[in-house]
DNA sequence: ATAGTGACTGGAA
DNA sequence: CTTCCAGCCACTA
């Protein structure tokens, strides 16, 4: 998962093979501890927003570190998933 | 052991 | 395009 690229939890689960159990995707990153170094807010909704569990301060800081991963949002606070979505193997197709 | 909930997804209306 | 319904598995009570 490189910088200025973000995946859905769909795709994530699908990666660890838990095809289509998205929701332990996002169960487990729930369980995160504060210091992970896992790149959790490079991961998003298939809708390419940030999940309702962020209502807190995550949702913020998930944001802002995606926008200063270059990464933008639309009008409605979704991220264009057609140009950012993680493309394993295309790698840096587009940047 | 069952029942309910959850950082979700995809298809149908 | 948006909204509703059903499926999926793990965790908690």
């Amino acid at each position: 998962m490189p910088r200025g690229r973000v995946a859905t939890y769909g795709q994530v689960a699908r990666l660890a093979g838990l095809a289509g159990q998205a929701r332990i995707v996002g169960y487990a990153l729930a369980a995160l501890p504060q210091g992970t170094s896992l790149p959790w807010h490079r991961v998003v909704n298939a809708l390419g927003g940030i999940s309702q569990r962020a209502e807190g301060p995550y949702g913020h800081i998930q944001r802002a570190r995606l926008e200063k991963e270059r990464v933008s949002f639309d009008g409605r606070g979704r991220i264009p998933l057609e140009r950012f979505r993680w493309r394993p193997g295309a790698g840096r197709a587009s940047l």
